[in-house]
RNA sequence: GCGCUCGUAGCUCAGCGGAUAGAGCACCGGACUUCUAAUCCGACGGUCGCAGGUUCGAAUCCUGCCGGGCGCGCCA
């Protein structure tokens, strides 16, 4: 099955679907003419002119609405087939505004060596693309991208407010429309990002939405390992973007303790106890001596017991420990859950039973070979999955079917589960088990597979193994680079790419990690700010404000990047990739710093302070907030001094 | 073998079918009497794994191949 593939791609249809009719506003290509002013780049997809602003639909596709473009038949194109909804959106209005003709002209020597190679195809590039090739100097990403698509709201929004603020309307290449800005519309930005304070950025975009998001959820059987830290680090900024969003969030983990893996945990730690050699497929390693040691304490007298009450209280004692130790650990990293959910409550309130029971209902149970099995091959998976063994216990997956069926039962409209791609086998029974309660898993059950972290020491890759002992942990990381930049660095990575962390590099020179960029920034700008203060320096009324004053490109550059943030965060928490949020800090930052570099804020010596003064105060005080807001979603924090 | 997944600069990684594919690090050359130089500016660096296909347009979607990772139990 090609489910996580599938599901990060119906997120992204979604999202289009979301922004269907909306105009993205994009940052931009600065034109010549347009210093100060901000100039507003919007995408105009395909060369369309159509006629109305819904554009006429694409032959033989219902669910594509917008532009119309003469060599869409239908054919071929597959718009909206479920795949590349996108790809016909976004644009209807501007294209009916602004029919674009395409032009011959010079294209990329790349595109033209396949063009020719196809024997095909012309010209892409516009004369104007070309004379701006000098003239521009992008905020680096963001400038280039045409349109991220919003919300229709969102977008009715943004043309109420520019109606009256713009200056000019050029044709900037193909598809692309500059829009410049008339004088001090940009400049609103710093106001507005500073009156909203720790709200600004969050919408209301997932609102009505009650999502229950699952992560980590490591047995107590030991310490969280590396892996089960990256889900940690991405699970929580995933929570706070999604709640960002306007989503409700409950964070979940979900624990094992039942079970063999829990019963050799238990006699590896009497083992330890008793000083006997670890048993064969127990765990070993330092903090089961440890354990061991504190459940003796605890009970006197215990290893005098026989040796079924023993293990009974080895495991009692020992999960609630280990546990405490994970929870600790968790929290010392910025994580912490809303629910704890223990596995052992399904079979104690006879939930087990009740699902087992209602999937027979439903008529997906049968026997065979003496085990009780769910026909989940019904709903795609590759086998049937049992869920009573023969021996009469229940399995995990039995388990699994109860859990799901109270998340459900709680109200949740979306289960949400992150799992490492060694779990990735468990997608297709998953959706079946959701399917065969009668729910539409594409709707209810959202699985998110991360790849996998690699460790690397000496060049050489760090092997783990829970049981062996070797095992890099949560603590460590957090001990070797600390909290920020440990979560920062398993953030800022999509999860769907395998990272490599490097351990010398990490622990030895951490002004590599682009967090201290970013953090950076915000300390250089509490630092203004309380020079400021010294100063006898404030920023006084929002209304008081002259926002026209800035007028600077780096100026104009920092407050697009600014206003971007609010869609940044909504883009993030629609496509589950809470790495966006860190990379669009690291060009805000970056963007700062290039503004502080040639703009003076405070007056030096006995120069006066200028109503420029003032307005340029108040942009390093967005810019911090922004900084503050987007660092908070990442769990990382935003300090005042370095 | 089957399934899933990834492959973008020397390294670590961004890149929601759209403009000339980007950042950090590394390397080279510049900029501090001035708000934090953990900064900025410049230079260098790319067959976006390979080959087809779809499209006006592909790093992005489809197919095949190559390479890496993971998974294929009445384990958890």
């Amino acid at each position: 099955m090609r489910v996580g593939h599938h599901l990060r791609r119906r997120a992204r249809a979604a999202a289009a679907a979301a922004g269907s009719g909306a105009v993205g506003v994009a940052a931009s290509r600065p034109g010549s003419a347009a210093a100060g002013a901000g100039v507003v780049g919007l995408a105009v997809l395909g060369q369309g002119h159509s006629s109305d602003a819904g554009g006429a639909r694409c032959a033989g596709e219902s669910r594509s609405r917008t532009w119309a473009f003469p060599a869409c038949s239908g054919r071929g194109r597959r718009c909206g087939g479920g795949r590349s909804v996108r790809s016909c959106g976004d644009t209807g209005a501007v294209a009916g505004r602004r029919p674009y003709r395409r032009e011959r002209g010079r294209r990329p020597r790349r595109a033209a060596r396949r063009g020719a190679r196809r024997g095909r195809h012309r010209a892409t590039e516009e004369p104007r693309a070309r004379r701006l090739r000098h003239q521009r100097r992008p905020p680096a990403g963001q400038a280039r991208r045409p349109a991220a698509p919003r919300g229709r709201r969102g977008a009715r929004r943004g043309a109420a407010g520019a109606r009256g603020h713009r200056a000019r309307v050029d044709v900037a290449g193909p598809g692309f429309l500059n829009i410049t800005l008339a004088k001090g519309v940009l400049g609103t930005i710093a106001v507005q990002a500073v009156t909203a304070g720790a709200a600004y950025g969050r919408t209301d975009a997932l609102a009505g939405q009650k999502l229950n998001l699952e992560f980590v959820s490591a047995n107590p059987t030991g310490p969280v390992h590396i892996g089960g830290t990256r889900w940690a680090a991405v699970g929580d900024a995933l929570g706070r973007l999604l709640e960002a969003s306007g989503a409700s969030v409950t964070r979940e983990y979900y624990f094992n303790d039942a079970g063999a893996q829990i019963d050799r945990f238990a006699l590896s730690l009497m083992a330890a106890a008793h000083g006997r050699p670890v048993p064969e497929d127990g765990y070993a390693g330092d903090y089961i001596v440890d354990i061991a040691e504190q459940v003796v304490a605890a009970e006197p007298g215990l290893l005098e017991r026989d040796e079924a009450e023993q293990q009974e209280r080895f495991r009692v004692r020992g999960v609630d420990l280990m546990f405490a130790e994970i929870k600790r650990t968790l929290a010392d990293f910025g994580v912490v859950f809303d629910v704890y959910f223990s596995e052992r409550t399904l079979h104690e309130t006879g939930a087990l039973d009740k699902a087992i029971a209602r999937l027979r209902a439903n008529g997906h149970v049968y026997e065979a070979d003496g085990a009780v099995w769910l026909r989940t091959t019904d709903f795609g998976d590759d086998k049937d999955r049992p869920l009573i063994k023969s021996d009469g216990a229940p399995t995990y997956f039995a388990a699994d079917c109860a859990y799901y069926l109270d998340k459900r039962d709680r109200g949740f409209d979306k289960v949400v589960i992150m799992l490492g791609a060694d779990h990735a086998g468990y997608v297709g029974r998953y959706k079946a088990l959701a399917a065969a309660v009668g729910d539409d898993p594409e709707a209810t059950l959202e699985i998110l597979l991360g790849q996998l972290v690699n460790l690397v020491r000496d060049g050489e890759p760090v092997r783990m193994s829970k049981r062996a002992g070797t095992v890099v942990l949560l603590e460590d990381l957090v001990e070797a680079v600390g909290a920020d930049a440990a979560r920062y660095a398993l953030a800022r990575a999509s999860v769907d790419q395998q990272i490599d962390l490097d351990l010398d590099l990490w622990s030895r020179q951490t002004n590599d990690n682009p967090v201290f960029y970013v953090q950076y920034a915000h300390a250089r700008i509490s630092s203004l700010l309380r020079n400021a203060a010294d100063l006898g320096l404030v920023l006084g009324e929002a209304a008081d404000v002259d926002v026209a004053a800035l007028e600077h490109q780096r100026e104009s550059d920092l407050l697009r990047a600014l206003g971007e943030f609010p869609r940044v965060l909504t883009a993030a928490a629609e496509l589950r990739a809470p790495h966006r949020v860190a990379r669009y800090l690291e060009e805000l930052a970056g963007t700062y710093h290039r503004f502080y570099d040639s703009c003076r804020v405070l007056p030096r010596g006995d120069e006066e302070v200028t109503p420029l003064t003032t307005a340029r105060l108040w942009l390093c005080a967005a810019t911090a907030t922004v900084l503050r807001n987007g660092l908070d979603v990442l769990g990382v924090t935003a300090p005042e001094r370095m």
